[in-house]
RNA sequence: GACUUGGUAGCUCAGCAGGUAGAGCAUCACACUUUUAAUGUGGGGGUCCUGGGUUCGAGCCCCAGCCAGGUCACCA
């Protein structure tokens, strides 16, 4: 069922059809400036500069004023007003083009091609004088109209259901949204180039995996034919990144696509980016001071600036990045010195502190719960926190100074977790306890330890050089540039429920499984909306709901028996 | 997954004690040759998320469901 609005959008589409004009031309359109490069460079004593510009783009906006009008015009780039004159645009006796095209049959959102020549109206604002218009795409919805005046907007399309649904929409009417894409690509662009300009190698590795390694998390399980094998969608890239060190790269990164089958809010979407970089030759304390100046260039690249306001605070990347021990930052935060605790001790602390622990929680665990509820939030501005548990880090090497620990960093930046690094641990003997650690901790419950991997396990006993590997997760990264405070904000298109399918099922689609008639009548009226949704219902449950129904309506039929529900589930 | 808030015109939102559904913008018609949230006059537009219940009567109250937001848990 159309609204009237779109009604009246396909009647005007069909008139231009009558008038001759196609609404959906195959022709190019030749573009020779954009709005914002006439808004910047013109000139009010060199009018010659763009007295013939040619340009296309979408109506935001018309004030039309009998034979001549004004309407704003929005591309790419930003929006300038068109003038348009009755007896310019048709110079002759017929003023079609301008009555009834412009006037009637045009509506905001159409896509036009205009000429002309830029001059300043009488209020004082840079516009295009229109002598020729030429339209490009008819819009048959009607855009959320969103107004503006002095800098305060109103009626903002801000409904994020919508927003998110329809992202193409939330880009033509919220400017702010383009801006943060257009951020998100640049912060990528300048990261890859201080990548490149290293002399490291972006490199792709497998999404679909056997072993789904290099992090604790759930993954998406999917099922390759003609392998006839499970396929998990990787949840990390690192152990693929390491055997290429192992084949003899000095450097290698990749923007990830990974996927993790865990919940969703404001900061998690089940598909994120992660980049991880691995460099052989180099420790973990080399990749602080690498981070530091990767973090603080992509934000002068993006920002022009080394400073972002993030809700209430503003986060300096100025560099050097604060560093800590976690150790030292649970005894700053909670007056608590753990070194050395065993993990009865840690239980302790846990209780004290009112930290909620299980049983499955072994060492390292017990005090990364301790961090996470005490400390991490605590770190505004950029901190790297180091030297991890040995529990907790099972690809990482332990710490030269301590067997307990290990040599590896992360990077809080407004209370989060933006990069984790490593000197990534080499010793074969040592990752294969390691991994053997991971398998009794499954055993005690804890669903989301590793997986071994016997072929990366190979890769190691081959040898891998010294190296030291990071991770940043991009998305949250943007979300600090961009001073946002949900990931769905930085993501094109974030997931969401699908929308309820419109076509319903009828009554013969339930008949086909042999539902009677009549039983059919009634499931489609109970707002059945699909097979799949009654099968899914338990046969007793279903059979006493439609007896309900026949027993209230007063229907002239048997009541059900179960046998035959059953019949129509299975 | 738990708790919580919301779903009314194309968009943003009102609505009351339970008694025929409202505004602004948009849209349609008319007027208007430098307006800019253009203006003036008049008109049209609704599955009040879905289904059930209570009631003489439900957008409003009750139950179930769907979708979204927020908070928490898990995770990056």
């Amino acid at each position: 069922m159309l609204s009237e609005q779109e009604q009246i959008r396909r009647n005007s589409l069909q008139e231009l059809y009558k008038l001759g004009i196609n609404p959906y031309p195959q022709a190019a359109f030749d573009v020779n400036v954009t709005t914002v490069q006439i808004k910047e460079q013109f000139d009010d004593n060199d009018l010659a500069k763009f007295d013939s510009v040619s340009i296309g783009g979408r109506i935001m906006s018309r004030r039309i004023m009998g034979a001549a009008s004004f309407c704003e015009l929005q591309d790419a780039h930003g929006r300038i007003q068109l003038y348009l004159n009755r007896d310019e645009i048709c110079p002759g006796e017929d003023k079609t083009m301008y009555n009834t095209v412009f006037k009637r049959l045009l509506d905001i959102g159409d896509f036009i091609g205009v000429k002309g020549f830029a001059f300043r109206t009488q209020m004082g604002e840079i516009s295009i004088h229109v002598k020729e218009l030429t339209v490009l795409s008819k819009s048959l919805r009607p855009l959320p109209i969103v107004k503006e005046k002095d800098g305060v907007k109103y009626d903002e399309f801000n409904d994020p259901e919508l927003r998110y649904r329809m992202r193409y929409v939330d880009l033509v009417v919220n400017d702010k949204v383009k801006d943060i894409f257009i951020k998100r690509t640049r912060a990528i662009d300048s990261i890859r180039r201080f990548f490149n300009e290293s002399g490291y190698l972006e490199v792709e590795t497998p999404v679909l995996q056997s072993i789904p390694g290099g992090a604790s998390a759930r993954p998406f399980i999917t099922h390759h034919n003609a392998l006839d094998i499970p396929l998990y969608l990787r949840i990390a890239d690192e152990l693929y990144l390491k055997r290429l060190i192992v084949g003899g790269f000095d450097g290698v990164y990749e923007f990830s696509r990974n996927f993790r089958n865990e919940g969703m809010d404001r900061s998690h979407n089940p598909e994120f980016t992660g980049l991880e970089i691995y460099v052989a030759y180099k420790d973990y304390l080399w990749m602080m001071d690498y981070t530091e100046e990767m973090i603080h260039r992509c934000a002068m690249d993006v920002l022009g600036t080394d400073k972002v306001m993030v809700g209430d605070h503003e986060i300096s990347f100025k560099r050097p990045f604060k560093r800590i021990s976690m150790i030292d930052s649970i005894k700053e935060n909670t007056g608590i010195d753990i070194n050395g605790m065993n993990e009865e001790q840690l239980r302790e602390v846990c209780k004290q502190l009112e930290i909620e622990i299980d049983p499955s929680m072994g060492k390292g665990k017990l005090i990364d719960e301790i961090f996470g509820a005490k400390c991490e939030g605590n770190y505004i501005q950029p901190t790297f926190i180091t030297d991890y548990p040995v529990e907790m880090s099972p690809l990482c090497k332990r710490h030269r100074d301590n067997p307990e620990l290990t040599e590896r960093f992360e990077l809080m930046i407004n209370g989060k977790e933006v990069a984790n690094a490593y000197t990534e641990l080499n010793d074969p003997i040592d990752q294969r306890a390691r991994f053997e650690e991971q398998m009794m901790l499954a055993g005690r419950g804890d669903d989301e330890a590793m997986v071994i991997d016997q072929d990366f396990l190979r890769a190691l006993e081959y040898g891998m050089p010294p190296t030291s590997g990071m991770g940043i997760g991009i998305d949250r990264f943007v979300m600090l540039l961009t001073g946002q405070t949900q990931i769905q904000e930085v993501l094109l298109f974030p997931q969401m429920r699908p929308e309820k399918v419109k076509k319903v099922a009828t009554k013969e689609d339930f008949m086909a499984i042999g539902v009677p008639e009549v039983w059919a009548e009634v499931l489609v009226k109970q707002n059945f909306t699909s097979v799949e949704m009654l099968k899914e219902q338990k046969p007793a449950g279903l059979r006493e709901k439609l007896n309900g129904i026949r027993k209230k309506n007063k229907m002239d039929v048997p009541a059900l028996q179960l046998e035959e529900v059953e019949a129509w589930i299975n």
